[in-house]
This record gives C-alpha cells, sequence and structure tokens, in this order.
DNA sequence: AATCAATAGTTCAGTTGTGAATTATTCATA
DNA sequence: TATGAATAATTCACAACTGAACTATTGATT
C-alpha cells in the first residue's frame, strides 16, 4: 500500500481491513460488508463532486433536489409533506431547506387552501431561471459521473439498485412494527 | 399515486418529478438523475436500518465502521489519518469519532513513537468484545439487505460500483486541479 | 354532535459532519 | 545548517440533519 495504490483507488484502504477481518471472522461477509461501503463511499464522493459544481451557484446537491422535486411537479408546487417524500429529506429537514431557499427567494411559502393545517411551497421565477441555467452544468456533471457506463451497464446498474431499494423498504417496514429491542 | 403505490416504492414519487422534468428539459438525462438519486436514497435507507440495529449497543454505522477498521488493521492500531482513509471519514470527524468511542472506553489514544505530532488510536479489549458480540448481528443485517441478490448480481453489482469509484477518483481529481470557478 | 385519533408543519434541543485555522513537528531544499 | 514547505491532529465555528414535542386542524368513530 503505497502512494501509487492510493491514488489509483480511494477504497483500497477500507478493502484491504475487510479482507483481513473475513480471516478473524469466519462467519463475516465480505461481499456484502464490500458492497456496503462502495456504497457508501460513492455517496460521499458524489456529493462532494455534486456541490463542488453547485457551490458557484450558493447550492449544494440537497438544496438542487428539492428544487428540482418542486420542478418536476404540474404547477412547481408542493406541500413540504410531499416535498419531502419525492426529495426523500426527512420532514424537519425540509422545513430548515425551504427557510434557506426561500430566504434566497428561490421558493415560496403560502397557506395551503382546502386544508388549514397545510402549506404550499412553489418555485419563484428566480429559482425557475436557476434551474434552466443549472441544466448544462448539471447534465455535464453527470456526464462525467456516469461516463464510463455502457448503455447496457446502466440499465444493469438501474434494475439493481431498483431491487435493493424495494429490499430496503420491505427491511424496514419489518423492523419498524417490530417490538422495541 | 395513492397509499398502496407509496407503499410498494419509496421511490416513486422522485421518479415522476424526473420523468416530468424531461418533457420540459429536453436534455435532461433521465437515467442518470435516476441513477444518482437511487443511489443517495439507498444510503439513506441502508443507514436508517443499520443504526436502528445498532441503537441497543449505543453506536451507529459510522462509529460501528471505524470499529471495524481498526478491527482489520493488524495491531489493531492506527493514526486519525489513517483511520480516515479506512473509513471513509474526513480527519476532523476522526477526532470527533474518536472522541466517542474514547469516552466509551471502546479505543485508546496513545502519542505516536516515530512521529511526534502523531496519535495512536487502537481497540480496547472492550471494544474487541464488543465488536465480536455484533458478529452475528450485522451479519443477519446484511444478509437482509443483501438478500435478494443472486451471487451473479452481487458480483456485477460490485463490478459496477467499483468502477463508478475509479470514475469519481479521476472526476474529484481533476476539479480540485483546477482554478477556482 | 361530541370525542378521540391522526396529521401538517414547525420548533427545539441535540447529533453529526465540515472546512479553515492553528501549533508543533517533520521533510525537502539550498 | 538554516530556511521554508508540508504535515498530523485538533480546535473552533458553522452547516446540516434528526427525533420528540407541540399546536391547530382534519378525519374517523360512536
Amino acid at each position: 500500500m503505497n502512494a501509487t495504490d492510493k491514488i489509483a483507488d480511494s477504497f483500497s484502504d477500507a478493502e484491504a481491513r475487510i479482507a483481513r477481518t473475513r480471516r478473524r471472522l469466519p462467519k463475516f461477509s465480505v461481499q456484502h460488508t464490500t458492497l456496503a461501503r462502495l456504497s457508501r463511499h460513492i455517496n460521499k464522493l458524489s456529493q462532494e463532486r455534486a456541490n463542488l459544481a453547485l457551490r458557484p451557484f450558493a447550492l449544494n446537491m440537497v438544496s438542487y433536489n428539492t428544487l428540482m422535486m418542486l420542478y418536476g411537479t404540474e404547477g412547481h408546487r408542493l406541500s413540504p409533506s410531499q416535498l419531502a417524500d419525492a426529495s426523500g429529506e426527512k420532514r424537519t429537514n425540509i422545513t430548515r431547506i425551504c427557510d434557506e431557499l426561500c430566504a434566497k427567494g428561490l421558493v415560496e411559502r403560502v397557506a395551503g387552501v382546502d386544508d388549514r393545517r397545510s402549506v404550499v411551497v412553489s418555485l419563484s421565477s428566480s429559482g425557475l431561471a436557476l434551474i434552466e441555467q443549472l441544466q448544462p452544468v448539471m447534465t455535464q456533471l453527470l456526464g462525467d459521473l456516469y461516463g464510463d457506463f455502457t448503455i447496457a451497464e446502466l440499465q444493469e446498474l438501474q434494475r439493481l439498485l431498483r431491487k435493493q431499494v424495494a429490499r430496503l423498504d420491505r427491511s424496514l417496514r419489518a423492523a419498524s412494527s417490530e417490538p422495541a429491542t
């Protein structure tokens, strides 16, 4: 493990420890652990990379993603709960993110009409303009990140990831309906 | 989109917005965006699921992972920098995590011998015992999360994820050697 | 119609993670 | 040998996220 290897692969330090762990814990699942670690590692790196591209626009992956969920909705409006579901962020985090986007003039909040408990969050014209300005930037970034894959590989990766989501949904449902341990 | 669909797939709200976005931004890459969002979604759910399993042991995924990197190292000891590399956490976060693990008596810190700037972090006997106690729990959890995949699928997923890491390494290297935008 | 359960969005307190700055130490260079 | 550059670990201030609690509102049940 020298500097050349380190440059070649940001995952190799983790990998060495996983391999060695197997020698001591015979039932340790190297394959599963490796996948879990790779997945997490990719997310850290991806977020870091995306945030670099978004920083000049005073956004990060989470705020961009939130804007895009509004953009992809009929009328560019959603309740905070719907926004949470679409973006994958927790509701309380959506409150914080919307506070920030509101302060930047990128979204607007109004009281819900049909349900007085609710709020409606919508894209402002500045928000809309920013998204369209960002489009080439993000298209290029994603092209960069996924550029080594063939079409077939992209499709296979998507199939596998969807399978994983379905399993996770089930696992979380099962785990949260269990009695407390 | 009704309650039944929601139960079936935690990703469908995001998916609908991605699809609709394409209609408005013709160059928008649905495939790449979907993959990026799936990947992030899986990580959120996985972390949530793992933390549920680890909570009874007063640990979470990050602290467990840190312990495991020590466990998988000859002599169960690493400098904080090496630990950061192995775990994928930033150095300052390693300081915080080690503070916590030290307070729990799971790791010990001593001054480095060869280099007076450095520290050596090692697993305590309690830390070692806890890892071995956790082994069946984590093996079962990972078996649960990856249980729907065939061996061939696991291997293909690993191949694809490694390809992605290699690309990300290159992309981040390129991005950080560019002049500031 | 009254009562209770569930819900929307937010607040609040705490947890988790990060980058810049710092100080002592080590390494590289002339 | 002296000087300057690079580095290890940490501190510090801040960013980002979370779960419990809360209040007003809506939905379900009797």
